[in-house]
DNA sequence: GTGAAAGCGCTAACAA
DNA sequence: TTGTTAGCGCTTTCAC
């Protein structure tokens, strides 16, 4: 800016209004520094903008990683809420700065802030580390959280309607005639937790409670799923569906299946939990439920910005859908063309 | 900073060197000052140390949109891709700032770099703008580019061997058996122009010479796949494969086929490009050529951080597997059970 | 309209 | 071992 300065005659206070547009300045000398930037193709330093103005448009976006797995960041449904987010942030002329921590130290998380380099944080899963959020929000760090909405909860969330999800993909197996439902997800995440709780519910409005050995608590791994599906089905109890809390582990588990005997969906009717973008072209189709990622990532920004304008931001539950695709379609295929809706509410063990 | 310079009774500069670990500090000092900044959860200002430093250990990565379209960040294998270089950027100590722009203002891309608010850039996709990166190489922006490698090029790039992919594709096809190969992408695109390359090659190799019909011009959209595709079936020429220059067509390409009656692979055998996560899931399982997501993350960070060493990085080209899947399987399923692969090199047209 | 000067939060000579 | 001072690149009072 000096050089421009120099090269302008002028001083830098001069350049620097006429850079951004002041009207105190003379339109000649303002074209004219304008040019001059651009042949030098200078650009104001935003750091030092910042510095002085104590302004910041950037926003951190952190996804925590398993510290016993480091998996790499690669969750078909993480990465679409990822890329709903940039398109977001972009869309509000904010600069997206995305990093990834040890989900054990979330509190890490509040570094970015912390140091200067964003304006406020997006948490793209929540954890076990709710008290740690709350930690955080007491301490006044700006943030948003993609996961459930819990008891006593300091902080914002944004999510899907989880116990409404867990319970459509219930009652839709339910409708589907299974009697044994499983349930894969560990339910100490919250947004499992949720799933779980739906499941449940919809058990609870049949009068039934679901067999213990039905929950499967796994986590979302791949390996882990097929080795506790495999276990399952070594067992022989009865199992004719399963609700997968993620459609990731839907798919393990239909592979599982399929590999060990079992036809899908007329053996075992598979829901999953997400409704990412390919799911729909799976081997079979995936039934699942759609959680709406367009609309999440809007929502996360729209609360992260409300919170710094300081409007008070209210956690937001996103309604879920069922999407009835092929991997729990049992009516059409192992029922008589005719039969289509009256035999809900079966009661198995009476 | 002065804060605790206060606090601690000493001197800003003690503070600071006691923050970042200067031996010149004792012991004791030291300790009392981190703790103070600890209680007080205090992080030094990262924008400050930059500027002061004139350092910056944030790399910016770019997704060019079409601007016509404005597509949402969703194409899985850029989103995977994402995923990759956050994990390697992760690793090596980086900052991750994504941001998108439109793919016709690339020159646009270099402000993150000029206005300092990155040491360089991670361009994801070069569309049809060479000219425009051969000139932001010559005013000296870092960066590098995941796209093809061409003639007369300024910048370094990484990607996968497009023309051996392409090669490898439609050799496989026509080991099928297939004879009318269609190729369905923008050969404007380059990596799209080099996977037709290795199309022709394939052809050439064979004394054949493709029919103008058969390359369809189709940009990655999927609305615009399934129309081209339907005006060639309608055409009721023949046709018997289909190479895609992405999974996503690929199974846009599927679809229409199935739509309009035409098995797959029995009728139609279709290989597409990428290897996304969840391909070997469709149905039918897609065979595809593998872009290795991980290494192409890693080699891109590598080649930048190089770049920014003062090192000069040659460009990467990454080798590419053909994925042999359902899709495309017609030895099995149209032979006799009995014939498994002593048919090959069928000679279609002699 | 424009310039001089102070200061955003930090670091590193140079002094002590 | 610690403090003083200057300055990274910018904006903005205040004065002219």
């Amino acid at each position: 800016m000096a050089d421009i300065a120099r090269l302008a005659g002028v001083s830098v206070s001069t350049v620097s209004r006429a850079l951004s547009g002041s009207s105190l300045i003379r339109e000649d000398t303002r074209t004219r520094i304008a040019e001059l930037a651009r042949s030098l193709s200078y650009s104001v330093n935003v750091g030092a903008q910042n510095l002085r103005l104590k302004q910041n448009s950037t926003v951190s976006v952190i996804v925590p990683f398993d510290p016993t797995s480091r998996e790499p960041l690669s969750d078909p449904f993480f990465l679409s809420l990822i890329g709903s987010l940039a398109d977001a942030l972009t869309a509000s002329g904010h600069d997206m700065l995305l990093s990834r921590v040890d989900a054990d130290r979330l509190d890490l998380a509040a570094r970015t802030y912390e140091t200067g380099r964003a304006a406020g944080i997006v948490l793209v899963g929540q954890w076990h580390h709710h008290d740690q959020l709350n930690a955080m929000a007491a301490r006044g760090v700006p943030f948003v959280v993609w996961g459930a909405q819990l008891p006593r909860q300091l902080y914002t969330t944004v999510g899907s309607d989880n116990q409404q999800g867990g319970l459509l993909a219930t009652d839709h197996l339910f409708e589907q005639g299974a009697q044994h439902i499983a349930f894969l997800g560990d339910p100490d995440l919250p947004e499992v937790g949720q799933r779980h709780a739906g499941y449940l519910e919809a058990h609870r409005a049949r009068g039934l409670v679901p067999a213990r050995y039905l929950t499967r608590t796994v986590p979302f791994v791949d390996e882990r799923v097929r080795h506790d599906l495999e276990l399952l089905l070594h067992e022989k109890r009865p199992l004719d569906a399963v609700f997968a809390s993620s459609d990731m582990s839907a798919l393990s588990a239909i592979n599982v299946l399929r590999r060990l005997g079992r036809r899908v969906p007329e053996d075992v009717a598979v829901v999953g939990y997400d409704d990412i973008a390919l799911s729909a072209h799976f081997n079979p189709s995936l039934t699942t439920i759609r959680q709406p990622i367009e609309a999440g990532g809007q929502a996360l920004v729209k609360a992260l910005l409300d919170q710094l304008a300081g409007v008070p931001s209210g956690s937001v539950l996103l309604a879920t859908t069922l999407m009835r695709r092929e991997s729990s379609d049992r009516l059409v295929r192992t029922a008589a063309p005719a039969t289509s809706s009256s035999m809900k509410k079966t009661r198995p063990r009476p």
